[in-house]
This record gives structure tokens, sequence and C-alpha cells, in this order.
DNA sequence: ACCTGAACACCGTTCAAGT
DNA sequence: ACCTGAACACCGTTCAAGT
């Protein structure tokens, strides 16, 4: 054989991600198989490795995209101006994602490199975006504030966010409890905090 | 060979964990392999499916180790009796303990179970364990309080520290951002904001 | 009863050989 | 230039065979 052509590589490509996240989301992570998405798409494992470097990066493309997604229906968000309600709206567009997508989520904080591989800067940037949303959604709450303050609440926030949306999944939270009732009392108490902060500088 | 009897089987399970522990430690989860723990051991493989049901098995025995770590150093904080200064001697143990255990820290939730293979309940309750610490140091702000209440808040910040100090493991804060620096500000502000909330039902 | 180690079915990865 | 598929070194797991 060799040289079918059937596919452009930006097509190939594309078919292996759709592939990948379809197992991802049946089997999680632990039952994606570079084998198995070279059988889906119709071809055979070697044309994976010239689509990809390696598993790896297969993988951190997929979860690439699994942030983006995020990242878009995030900031479909219309931001109203009130703090609460923006980090409400924002929260639970959040957790509707990750509960949506819940085995593609988990690969994104599943997956490692290897000792010394460092993450690539293109990866990191999508995590970064994600934290700019909250920060926009807390801006009122420091009129004139320094943007740096603004962006520390807002890791606060979505270090907080992400950590319920993570135990949420790993089904550890107790009868009654969910990720949303947790979010509102995070983000009510802790805006009510800020607010009684600020009166103390006054 | 066999029967050698070198060792007790609650020893060889001892042995098999640490050697465990220390590959983990070294490597990553990603890098801990049945056959070498073995071959640290003095051992085949074969004895090691003698120990442990599977490899996943092993692995929980190992997070589980390092939960119960976890759990001992942060019930030696001595509690004072007020909220804010207890929580930050909690997350600071907390803190110090996932940052001088990276790796194993990381395998507690980088591992994960086949799909349909529950965890199993003695590990739950570890995790259940440690919440518990953390409503210990809440319960004075909430005096005659209902501890379905306090449980509540308890898990907002244990959730919150959760995700804290994965975000900082898997080294995605920016300069002069430190897990302990976002806790500071969550323990702060959040406890102002009950206190405040408390001042609106009276 | 305990321990071995060969054997099994898999895995990611490579690469010479085809068109 | 693209694609194949056999081959490689590994993996977790099993189990008949030893003492």
């Amino acid at each position: 054989m060799a040289r079918r052509s059937d596919h452009t590589r930006e097509e190939l490509t594309r078919m292996a991600l759709d592939a990948a996240h379809a197992i991802t989301a049946d089997e999680g992570l632990r039952g994606l198989r570079a084998r198995q998405i070279a059988r889906d798409i119709g071809y055979t494992i070697g044309t994976l490795y010239n689509l990809f470097e390696d598993f790896d990066d297969l993988i951190l493309h997929m979860n690439g995209e699994t942030l983006d997604a995020l990242y878009r229906t995030c900031s479909e968000v219309e931001l109203k101006g009130d703090p609460t309600e923006d980090l409400e709206a924002l929260a639970d567009r959040y957790l509707e994602f990750t509960r949506g997508h819940q085995q593609q989520w988990s690969a994104v904080f599943e997956h490692t490199l290897p000792r010394g591989r460092a993450v690539p800067d293109w990866y990191s940037e999508k995590v970064a975006k994600l934290m700019e949303l909250e920060a926009r959604a807390l801006a009122p709450l420091f009129p004139g504030g320094n943007p740096d303050r603004i962006a520390h609440h807002a890791r606060v926030l979505w270090t907080s966010l992400f950590g319920m949306a993570l135990v949420e999944s790993a089904e550890r939270l107790p009868e009654g409890e969910t990720a949303r009732s947790l979010v509102r009392s995070l983000i009510g108490t802790y805006v009510a905090g800020l607010k009684d902060n600020r009166k103390g500088e006054l």
C-alpha cells in the first residue's frame, strides 16, 4: 500500500483526535490505545506516528481541545457587572461542562508527562486563559484596584473551583453535597469577605 | 526454589510498599513497575501477586498509606480555638506534606480504577477522615450550630485546599504565587465572610 | 504453603519496504 | 511523500512446576 491520500494531514489529525475523544469519553484515559484510534479511523498505527510525536503528544492535543471547549463555553457567559452573580454563572457553566465531559475532564489531570519533559507552552496558555475569565468577573469589586490583586483573588477562586469539580468527578462527595452547592457557599462567602476587608481599608 | 520464608507475609507487604513509595517518589506513578518492585525487594513478580490482588490493588494500598501519613501529620496540629489561626496551621501542615511528597501526592489523584471498579470503602474512609479535621477547626464559628452546616463549610475549604495543592504540584501557578499565598487569602476572606453572614442572621 | 520463572496477550514505538 | 505492518522491547498477569 501507501499513499492513499484519501485525507489530508489536517483531516487525519481531526479524525484521530475525534476518535481519541470518543474512546476517552467511553472508557476513560486508561482505556485509550493508539492501536484502537488507528483502527477507528481506518488507518494503521504507523500513520498515527506520522501525525503526532508520540502518544503523550496525542493526549496533550486531545486535552488541549478539552480545555479549549471549556474556555469557549465559559466565555459565552455574559457578565452583568455583579461579581457574585457573574462568578456563579461562570462556575455553573464550568461545572456543567465538567459533568457533561467527565472522563475527558478527568483525562486533563490524570495525564502526566515523563520526568523531565515539560508541559508545552501552547498548553499552559490554555490554562492561563481560563483564569482570566474569573478575573474579569471579579474586577468590579476592586475599582481602580491593581490587576495583580484581582488576578490573585481570581486564582484563589479558580483553583478552589478546580478542586471542587475534581472531588465531585472522583465521586468523593457525600450524599446531598455537590460541587455546585460547595461553589455557591464559596462565592457567596468569599465575596462577602472581600467586601468586609474593603470596608476595613476605608 | 520456593518457600524461602525469609520474611513473613506482613514483612513482604511492608517491603513491597516501601519499594513502591521509593520508586514513585523518584519517578512518579508513571515510572512504577511491578517488575521493579519485585527486583528491589529481592523476590520475583509472582510473589507480588501473592501479596496483592493486582497492580491497581498495590497502588491503592500505597496511596492509602500516603493519605494516612497526611492525616497523621495534620492531626498533630494543636487547635487553639481560633478558627483562622487553626485553619491556617492545618493548611500549612497539609501543604508542607504535599510539597515534601509531591510525586506520592500526585499519585493519589493520577491513579484511577478501570471502569466499573469502585474505590474500596477502606480507601474512601481515609479521605473522609481528612475532612473531619477541617470541621473541628471551623466549629468555634458555629456555636451550637448544626454539624451538617459545619461539615459543609469544611468541605468547601478542604476541596479548595485540595485544588490549590494540586495546581501547585502541577506547577501551573505563576511566578510569585504559591498554594500558601492562595490558601491564606482563602481562609482569611472566607472566615471574614462567615462572620459577616452570621451578623446578618442576628 | 510459598515462590519461581516461563508463557501469554497486550502495549507504545520504530523503520525498512512498498506505492 | 505517505502509509503499511512486521519487529522490538516492554508491560501486567497467570499458572504449572518446583521445594
